[in-house]
Parts: structure tokens; sequence; C-alpha cells
DNA sequence: AGTTAACCTTGATATGGATCAAGCCCGCGC
DNA sequence: GCGCGGGCTTGATCCATATCAAGGTTAACT
């Protein structure tokens, strides 16, 4: 009996329902598993992809955590987005086959990289997948929607309460901790997706931690009261 | 001989390279004209779709102009964006089918009504389309990292300044003067885009006049230093 | 284990835009 | 042609957050 070699095969990874359509048959299962072309490390600190960059790929997070950002000409510098496991980046690179942001591991990493033509390819084939991938495009532009909403019309408060909620709230549907977590980003690159500076930042973990929402120690928060948290985002309507 | 009964179709229409693949061949154009199932006017001030509806088709812009803009519950509101003829809006709805947030007209319009099952299955077919599809989802996933950028990092004059270069470029690619245009919203929609109150708006504006930058008549625009408005957005760099 | 640099916290002060307020202008309906 | 109301402008004041500044802490590297 042969040894099978260690395959790439989404069919058995324990990501599949975060990044994959579910329902296939087999014959589907066989030509989603094609999607991935192959696995690339990213080491902390290292690009996955620059802007300006040929676009190729999309890539599908299997380990570590990342960020994108923006970069004008005169410097300045926008994070938008923080991803993690099961979560696809490089949408941005479809429209003018280039890549227009920057994707930074956050820590060790690995992805897989799925060559856009395949994704097509396939996608014609199999019309879970092509539903899929439309779903996942149009969840991209609604959570930006959501960040628009919150840099647009939210305090600081605000802002940093949404924030630790949505990343706890991600976190949880991966198996991990409702109240416990790591930020893997510097206080400047929260503050850089959340359009306050890193000063700000600071201060309102520590207001949060003195009024007892929260307990920070370092990059460590345990999440005390989240409905306090969501009183903050969503302040309860009084009968008028 | 039979008169032809007025045909939707995408192949006539003028805004074609604005909304369509180009190069189809004969085939290829008469499967996309099967894209449009309806056409459906207007009026200024409805809606064409609201948040929590649920979700059937995109739709193309032939005349008239949107606004886009999501609501929490405790009624904060944020304009996402504007939309001009030849764009497409309702892409929000693919991922749960349902609208997530309101589409407004703000002056009398018409759309074309694109059932998003028949844009699927036409994809599979016409390899062009399915790309666009793609194109036009990425579009609008790195336009809104721009927004992202202009909120999260930008002053109320450089937010206003890049928003009429933005306008004026669209409307430019639509044939109109490239510096002269009507501002279809009210200051407080620009205000709720650019996060900033209607006075600031109005403030920055008079300023910009008094600068000599612009001219302003109401919602009558005229740009008169276009330079100036990019230096404002992009300060040149100086050599350290 | 010591050194260093990156990162974080906290305080003092400054400021851009929000808020509050008043009045104006223009288009629209009567 | 007149009155009305929505939308806009402008002024005065306030406040949330930026900015400037000075340590403090931790993790990484030697």
């Amino acid at each position: 009996m042969i040894t099978q070699a260690i395959k790439i095969a989404c069919s058995n990874c324990n990501l599949r329902e975060l990044c994959m359509p579910v329902g296939l048959n087999v014959h589907e299962l066989m030509r989603v598993d094609e999607l991935v072309a192959s696995r690339r490390p990213v080491k902390r600190g290292a690009a996955l992809f620059h802007s300006g960059e040929k676009f190729t790929s999309l890539y599908a997070i299997r380990t570590g955590f990342f960020k994108t950002s923006v970069t004008t000409e005169d410097g300045r510098d926008q994070v938008t987005g923080f991803q993690m496991a099961g979560e696809i980046i490089g949408l941005d690179g479809i429209v003018n086959d280039q890549h227009t942001c920057d994707a930074i591991a956050l820590e060790d990493a690995e992805v897989c990289v799925m060559p856009f033509e395949r994704i097509e390819e396939i996608s014609r084939e199999v019309n879970a997948l092509q539903h899929h991938v439309h779903k996942i495009m149009s969840r991209e532009i609604v959570r930006e929607h959501g960040v628009m909403l919150l840099l647009g019309s939210m305090r600081a408060e605000e802002r940093l309460a949404a924030f630790l909620l949505n990343l706890v709230q991600r976190l949880q549907a991966r198996g991990f901790s409702r109240s416990e977590l790591v930020l893997r980003m510097t206080r400047e690159e929260i503050g850089s997706y959340l359009g306050m500076k890193l000063e700000t930042v600071s201060r309102t973990f520590s207001k949060f931690a003195e009024e007892g929402l929260i307990e920070v120690s370092q990059r460590n928060i345990c999440i005390l009261d989240a409905d306090a948290l969501k009183r903050i985002v969503n302040p309860p309507q009084q009968c008028h």
C-alpha cells in the first residue's frame, strides 16, 4: 500500500465550513479540492502581497492573523481590516489585476493559494462555488459599510467597544473563548483601523478597565461585561 | 413588416461600456441582453429598496442619481455612497439574501432590473460576464477602502476636496463638464457620507469659495482650481 | 542575564469640528 | 404676489480627541 502524500484538500480541512460552500456532492468536492494550488507560509511581519503587485490569486487563511492596509502617495496609512483563519484576502486585486493594499501577517501564518482563474473556471461548473464567491465579496462590502458607519458616526468609546465585540465574536465562531482574547495588533494599528490615535486607544482601554468592563494586561484582554460594551455601541432607546 | 416593440437591450444602450463587459460576440450579446428583466422608474425621494427587504436583483442605473445608506438600531444613519448612471446597486444583498441598506433616488430615476439568479446563470456561460461581475464587486470593495481612508485619516477640508474631485471625475467620464456640477444631495447627506456635520460642510464650501478654489451658488458648484483641490487631498511631498 | 528598542501609559495642553443659535434665501404652493 | 418651510449660512461657544511630552514595561536579541 502506497503511503498517500499529505494532500492539500479542502474536503479534509477543518476550516471547511468557514471558507467553502457546504452541501457539495462527491464530484463537486473533487473539483473544489483543485482550487488550492499550494500553501504558503508567511512569517510574522512579512507581506502576503503588496499594493501594486500583480494579482493572481485569492488567499484563504489557514492559520495566523493578518492586517490589510492602504497607503496614499503622501504616506497616510489606513488599516482596512484584520483577518483571521478561514477568511479570504485579495479581493481588492480583481478589478485592476493588481493589488491595491498590503496584506501583512501579524503572526506566523499559512495561507491556501487559490489562483483566481481556477476559481472562475470551477465556479462555472459548481454553482454552489459560484454563489459562494459572490457571497464572500458581498460580505466584504457589507462589512465595509459597517466600518464606514463606525468611522463616520461613532465616538472613540463606541468604536473601540464595537471593535472588541466584533473580534471576540469572530474568535468565538472559531472555537475560542467568548471573553478572553489576545490582540495580535499594536495600539497604533487598532487606532489606524478605528480612525483614532494610539494614545486615545490606550486611554479608552484604561477607561473601560476602570469601569470594570474589561481587564487589560498588555495585549491580553478579558471581557468582563459584554452587555455594557453592547450598550455603549447601541445605547438603549428611551421611550420618547 | 411588423413594427418592432421597443426592446430592452443592453446591446443598444449608450451606457453599455459603463455597466457591461466589452468584446462580446453575437451569441454572447444575445445572452447578456436577457439579463435585464424590466425597467423600473423611481421617483425622486422614493426608495429602490429598503434595508431588510428580500434581495432578488441587482440594479443598473439608467438615469438619475441615488444615495445608499445604512441605519443602526439607535437611529444613526450613514450614507455609504452616491451612485449615478451606469453604476450598479444592490450588491450588499447577496450575502444574506436581503438588503442591508436603503437606496433612495435623489432625482427622478430609472433602473434596469437584473434578477440575480439570471446573472449567475448567464455568468456560467459567458466568461466575460462572469469576470465583469467579479470586477464590479471588487471595484466596490476598493472604493470603500478609499472611503475608509478618507474617514479614518483625513480632515474636513481634505474630505470635501476629495469628494468634489471624485464627483466631477465620474461626471466627466459620462460626458459632463470637468468643472461644473450640480449637487443632487443636501449638505446633510454630504456630511453623513464624509463623517462631518452639515454646518462644517457649509463652512468648508465657503472657505474654498473665499480662497477662489470653487464657486458655490446653492447646489451649483464650479471648480476653478482643481489642482489646488488635489494639493489639499494630497499635499506635495517636500524633500526632507 | 543584560541591553535595547518597540510598545504602551499617562499627563498637560491645543485645536478642529461639533453644537447651539439666529437669521437668510429660494422654490413652491396657494 | 405672498407666505411658508426646507435647506443653507454664519457666528459663538464647547468638547472630544489630537498633539506634545515624559516615563514605564516588556519582549526580543545578543
